[in-house]
RNA sequence: GGGCGCGUAGCUCAGUUGGCAGAGCAACAGACUUUUAAUCUGUGGGUCGAAGGUUCGAUUCCUUCCGCGCUCACCA
């Protein structure tokens, strides 16, 4: 019966049998009473009372037994079994179900619940509905679907087939929920800033160029939502935050995705200090929230949440990590030290780089559980405020667990003119060829002109975070539709 | 972008030191009215990722390309 190259025929062979008998295979509604985990969980009341429920969902198996069988209905709860014998039900239904009804397709089933020999709590049907004829089989129940490309590719596969899957998603929904919740208990305001931008900026990244074709204009689209939340800063919107979508036209890795999520706020009135506490309750909140516990561990490594987080400024790091003490090193002496170390660095770069590549280099990695890193050299800090206390440094810190960064974050810039001297330097820089320097904005040193609030602001990657929670390893898998290069034509099916 | 690895039936995987392409599950036909990866009997199903090359002969060897993974570089 199986013709070649028309594995699916069989399918289509059947949607054409179930018309020709006068069956819609594409209803509009079915009126479910129970879902199937309340069944489970009502088990006893419900076999009891002999109610009948109504229970919908996808058959993910079938087993047949001559006139009579047994399937599972897999829902957004979860599984329940039906059973279904001829003498019970409609002989032309039951032969609908025998026959042309599969593995795939969507069922309707209507009837008392009762414990099977085995005790397992069952539906027995007296009514069946198919409620959507599927045209493609399903992975094979035993080994599932386990390509890595498919599960990407056709994630509502994946959805059905891998069951943690679905848990991984709920989790990272409940993760933003968390975040949202406990913004809204700090007094921010949640907004959404463009996404095409005539100016992209707020970080150092190569953008997505686009169009418009109306305004026959160019347009970019968004590497960062800073500038556009800082503008509210100045228009009095004290706490904002966004979460959104940012796009950086850079390589794809285990780590990186073309589009990724960010959080970021941004606190008139207070500095980078104020953050570090804030996320620090944020990240606990969320871990509490979202796992139910403090305890956690990534691919084994355990990882201590508990409060308070150590803070290190990035030179002490340096010095208790690398036992070396850069402070007060020149240029000269830094590359030394850096050559001295296996670290192949260019002097030209600044002390700012070097201090950061020897960061790189020795620290990062060995920051496992969560470590707020301080004062940044200010050559690597473009957008944060000099330090209070050290003109070479900034106000700026990192989160990192994991030997991952997870946040960013300064007192911000809010001096105009300054600003408007770093954004010069970032043109000359850009016409010496630097694709990833940053562009001019009028628009926006025209708000900072008007006067902005010594602010905070922050931005924390969810991808990673999601990948953290979840104990992922690859941002795909935190991502419900990951960016993958073009199906070729001959991989489709 | 560089390096390494992978791509065989709808799914999960074997395999061919170069000689007619294999299994399990799924599907199809039949038996079976409480199964649990149901069982039993039988049947069909393949452009071996694509295109070139070497060869009497290529799924196998070579080259290029496509896709995916890991990794280095860059970044969040």
């Amino acid at each position: 019966m199986n013709s070649p190259n028309d594995f699916n025929r069989q399918r289509h062979d059947k949607l054409d049998e179930i018309r020709a008998r006068g069956i819609d295979p594409y209803p509009v509604r079915y009126d479910v009473s129970h879902p199937a985990q309340s069944i489970l969980e009502q088990a006893e009341d419900l076999i009891e009372s002999a109610e009948p429920v109504t229970v919908a969902g996808r058959i993910v198996s079938k087993r047949g037994h001559g006139k009579s069988g047994f399937a599972h209905l897999l829902d957004r709860t979860g599984r329940i079994q039906i059973y279904v014998r001829l003498d019970r039900v409609d002989s032309g239904e039951y032969e609908i179900y025998d026959e042309l009804i599969e593995v795939g397709d969507f069922l309707g089933v209507r009837g008392a619940v009762f414990r099977t020999r085995t005790g397992e709590i069952t539906v027995m049907a007296d009514e069946l509905k198919l409620l959507s004829k599927s045209l493609r089989a399903l992975p094979e129940k035993w080994h599932g679907l386990r390509d890595i490309e498919t599960r990407y590719r056709q994630r509502y596969v994946d959805l059905i087939i891998n069951p943690g899957v679905k848990e991984v998603f709920l989790k990272r929904s409940r993760l933003i929920r968390s975040i949202q919740q406990f913004m809204d208990g700090e007094g921010f305001v949640e907004v959404e800033t463009p996404i095409l931008q005539p100016l992209y900026g707020g970080a150092l990244a190569r953008p997505f160029k686009t169009h418009h074709q109306a305004l026959d204009m160019p347009l970019f689209m968004r590497i960062a939502d800073e500038l556009y939340l800082k503008r509210l800063i100045v228009g009095g919107m004290e706490r904002v935050y966004e979460i959104g979508h940012d796009f950086r036209n850079e390589g794809i890795d285990r780590t990186h995705n073309p589009e990724f999520t960010m959080l970021e706020f941004y606190i008139a009135y207070v500095d980078y200090r104020y953050i570090m506490d804030l996320v620090e309750r944020l990240f606990v909140r969320v871990f509490q929230e979202v796992n139910g516990t403090l305890d956690h561990a990534y691919q084994g490594q355990p990882i201590d949440l508990t409060p308070p987080w150590p803070r290190l400024s990035m030179l002490d790091a340096i010095r208790e990590y690398a036992e070396i003490d850069v402070s007060g090193m020149t240029a000269g002496e830094l590359a030394q030290v850096c050559g001295d170390r296996g670290l192949e660095v260019n002097v030209e770069l600044g002390r700012g780089k070097m201090i950061d590549e020897l960061f790189e280099r020795f620290v990062q990695d060995r920051l496992v559980n969560p470590t707020f890193i301080t004062d940044y050299p200010v050559e690597i800090s473009p957008l944060a405020k000099r330090h209070r206390e050290n003109p070479e440094l900034t106000e700026r810190f990192e989160l990192f667990i994991c030997g991952s960064e997870f946040a960013n974050a300064f007192s911000e810039l809010n001096d105009p003119l300054d600003q408007r001297r770093r954004f010069e330097e970032q043109v000359e820089m850009q016409r010496r060829g630097d694709g990833e320097a940053h562009a001019m904005d009028e628009d926006f040193l025209r708000a900072m002109e008007y006067g902005m609030p010594p602010t905070g602001g922050c931005g924390v990657g969810i991808d990673r975070l999601a990948m953290l929670i979840t104990d992922s390893t690859n941002i795909k898998d935190v991502l419900l539709f990951p960016h993958l290069r073009r199906e070729s034509p001959d991989g489709a099916t």
